[in-house]
DNA sequence: CGTTGATCAATTTTT
DNA sequence: TTGATCAACG
């Protein structure tokens, strides 16, 4: 403590007394690579942004010369706010706070003419570069029903990811698929260029060929940027593990913050070796453990340390608690995902009540989105106030899309997948024909789409269509006037009144219409307080980087009140204070994982719910689930079982080790196997029935849960031999079982009719 | 050229 | 269950 009065006598030490002594350390060690590995709710974010303000304040760096890279755009902002609070209003505003892909799509915009793209590149998102792989696959005569374009897509990304480009995709491509798949990457890259668009993942692979192409470049940011500070290391891919290790290499400031355990993002690249290895790159490197925890209640942590020590591959550590013991955890079984939602909208209702709980206290996370959706459902009929983080996405709807796409071409009249998706949007009467034959007129004089529509005049079509493809280059061409000369608003307008966006919808007048109408209204006042709030770079090219890098998940929770819904994924970072993880269920928590690896992954996202909840939390499981519009029979999920018995209840307020231990199938040998291990035990004490009120009419109980198959079972067959059930589908006289046979192999059966035993 | 109907396919997680 | 894609028709 005296240490930093003594260095800095006229410090801001009140604020550094806001830290422990491993924070405080690593707040103050300012020079060199430090690695500080922060459990969850270890005040990670606290220490970033302290360590920020101390170099700023004490240590007198300037805010330009520090930048700082986040997972989120979210947390980006959150922490350029709290350092502004600590410092004084508008101190933060000068440093460099963003995600990876924002503040290198900025950097860009300054350099990329260096490597032969214009500065006003359009930035690809997932679904437009779907749809650039699909044409080059057309091309190519690669049939998406063999080679499904997800699955090239990810392929390409992930390669990209880690930085292996085409040449060497080929090289390493044996098989016959990849070999495909390389011939698509090529063609892919190439078409990027012609558009001159950049997809997310070229956003950090351009900036290192640039380094690499133009090292003075690179000299020139490694002195700008003196110290580099990085967010959820654990997430980064080896793309930006290579990118920051550039710009580290000459001053060497690297501050890395992260957790191995909550590492869940490796589907998408994420290199957990990034962290565990950062001291093979920075052997001088100084680590710092946080693992004080000043979120959770003890049985919480107790729960995440004994969830998660069943990972072998991490680093071991506990999370250590502040709080005292607080409730136990409440296991909720339902017979489905309807009642299991009801029953949450019953818990969040009494809560409220009896402890004066706020709606914003409670979150409700589940596995997939699809989950989501009867979830909302009963929070309407209950009258509960939510919100829905992610889902369909803003941009991602059609009409932003539409919008979007216009202003794209606007600004990049090289970008054909815009012009394509609104050359006839609202429609001009251009169709397919004559879009084909432009394509041919652009390829054969080797010029753009967009060129090619301007000079249909030349290439002999008709009259009819080349006044319709003249009108529709004027308003792309009187846009960019007004793009030249005025703010992103002011084209917006223009664009609503030109194209007749709006005016089509508004005939249409029917309620999807209107909320369409409604969403345009929105972007157009989102361009209002873009110009608000960037007075000096408000231009269309500004608002379009922007919102092209922006999701549903960096809306801040502002004051409103409601109960928070969101993917396990998109609550990595909140906290509150009532959580509700839903769905825990084999197959969809931990969802389908095939290989050990991805199991852990998934106990990490599970590692991840947990540790959300400050004072209580809920998990709750159906019994059986509808998937792809058939009801499924689900197994409770063995994660329940990595927490100590003692320390979770059921609804009644039973311990759950006092509970019938729930057997396994094959231990039950000769009896049929029922579903609830929370059945009241014979003579249990009357307290134990669930005490919620159930609405009249759905007690109804459904076949499907009182089967005596479920998937594990062991049957016999007359014909096909011996045989474990796999899954079960429907209830009473129509179920079929699905059975992997020893001999047989699988075969979907009628219960009715199939004769079997249970053995 | 645009609309309709039918068939089929898919459900992880996101910058 | 929803959504997307494609063929045939108006």
């Amino acid at each position: 403590m005296w240490a930093a009065n003594l260095l800095f006598p006229e410090a801001l030490t009140d604020f550094l007394q806001g830290l422990n002594d491993v924070q405080r350390q690593a707040v103050l060690a300012t020079e060199g690579p430090v690695m500080v590995l922060a459990g969850a709710g270890s005040g990670k974010t606290r220490v970033i942004t302290y360590r920020i303000a101390h170099l700023i304040r004490n240590v007198g760096v300037l805010p330009q010369n520090i930048l700082a890279l986040t997972f989120t755009n979210k947390a980006a902002g959150e922490m350029r706010q709290r350092i502004d609070s600590i410092l004084e209003y508008g101190s933060a505003s000068s440093l460099w706070i963003g995600t990876f892909h924002s503040v290198f799509a900025r950097l860009l915009r300054s350099y990329i003419h260096l490597i032969g793209y214009d500065r006003n590149f359009s930035i690809f998102d997932a679904d437009d570069s779907k749809s650039l792989i699909k044409q080059c696959m057309k091309e190519l005569n690669l049939s998406p029903e063999t080679l499904p374009v997800n699955l090239v897509h990810s392929a390409i990304s992930k390669a990209k990811n880690s930085f292996v480009l085409p040449p060497e995709f080929h090289r390493k491509a044996i098989d016959d698929q990849s070999q495909k798949i390389s011939l698509v990457y090529e063609r892919y890259v190439h078409k990027l260029r012609e558009n001159n668009a950049l997809d997310f993942d070229d956003l950090l692979i351009k900036p290192i060929e640039l380094f690499t192409e133009q090292p003075r470049v690179l000299e020139q940011l490694q002195d700008y940027f003196k110290y580099l500070l990085i967010d959820e290391y654990q997430d980064t891919n080896r793309v930006q593990y290579l990118v920051a290790k550039m710009i580290a290499e000459k001053h060497r400031n690297i501050f890395v913050v992260g957790d191995d355990a909550q590492s869940i993002y490796s589907w998408r690249g994420a290199d957990i070796s990034n962290i565990l290895n950062f001291n093979d790159d920075y052997g001088d490197a100084q680590v710092f453990k946080l693992v004080d925890n000043y979120r959770s209640t003890k049985t919480i942590l107790d729960a995440a340390n004994s969830v998660i020590s069943r990972n072998t591959h991490q680093i071991k550590k506990e999370l250590v608690a502040n709080a005292g013991m607080g409730e136990p955890i409440t296991l909720i079984e339902a017979f489905n995902e309807k009642r299991e939602a009801e029953k949450v909208a019953e818990h969040i209702k009494s809560i409220r009540l009896s402890k004066g709980a706020q709606y914003r206290s409670f979150a409700v996370f589940y596995r997939t989105n699809a989950q989501s959706r009867v979830i909302e459902d009963m929070m309407r009929q209950n009258r509960i106030p939510y919100k829905i983080f992610g889902s369909v996405s803003f941009y991602k709807r059609k009409e932003i899309k539409d919008a979007v796409a216009y202003m794209r071409l606007v600004l990049n009249d090289r970008d054909s997948e815009s012009l394509l998706r609104v050359i006839n949007f609202p429609p001009r009467k251009i169709g397919d024909v004559s879009i084909n034959k432009l394509k041919e007129f652009a390829e054969e004089r080797n010029i753009s789409l967009y060129e090619a529509v301007k000079r249909a005049g030349e290439g002999g079509f008709q009259a009819r269509l080349v006044n319709a493809l003249t009108q529709f280059t004027d308003l792309i061409e009187a846009m960019r006037k007004q793009a030249e000369e005025g703010t992103a608003y002011d084209v917006l307008s223009m664009l609503y009144e030109t194209t007749g966006l709006l005016s089509l919808l508004k005939e249409e007048n029917t309620p999807e219409a209107l909320a369409r109408h409604e969403n345009l209204q929105e972007l157009l006042s989102m361009t209002r307080d873009f110009a608000d709030h960037n007075p000096n770079s408000a231009t269309l090219g500004d608002f379009l980087s922007t919102i092209s890098l922006a999701s549903d998940y960096d809306e801040t929770q502002e004051s409103d009140n409601y109960v928070s819904l969101m993917t396990v994924h998109a609550a990595k970072g909140l906290e509150f204070p009532v959580v509700f993880v839903t769905g825990m269920e084999e197959k969809l928590f931990p969802l389908n994982s095939y290989e050990p690896g991805e199991l852990e992954e998934e106990r990490r996202l599970f590692y991840v719910a947990i540790t959300r909840a400050r004072e209580k939390l809920f998990l709750s499981w159906a019994q059986s689930r509808y998937m792809y519009g058939q009801p499924q029979m689900c197994m409770r999920s063995t994660f329940i079982n990595e927490i100590n018995p003692n320390i979770i209840v059921t609804e009644g307020g039973r311990k759950l080790s006092e509970s019938p231990k729930k057997v396994a199938a094959t231990a039950m040998a000769g009896r049929p196997v029922f579903g609830s291990s929370l059945r009241p035990q014979p003579g249990g004490s009357p307290a134990a029935k669930v005490p919620t009120v159930k609405p009249a009419g759905s007690a109804r109980p459904t076949g499907a849960a009182k089967s005596e198959y479920r998937p594990g079972t062991r049957v016999q067959h007359a014909i096909f031999g011996p045989g474990t059930v796999l899954e079960v589908q429907g209830s009473g006289a129509k179920q079929k079982v699905k059975i992997n046979f020893r001999t047989a192999g699988e075969k979907t059966l009628m219960v009715q009719y199939a004769n079997l035993k249970i053995v």
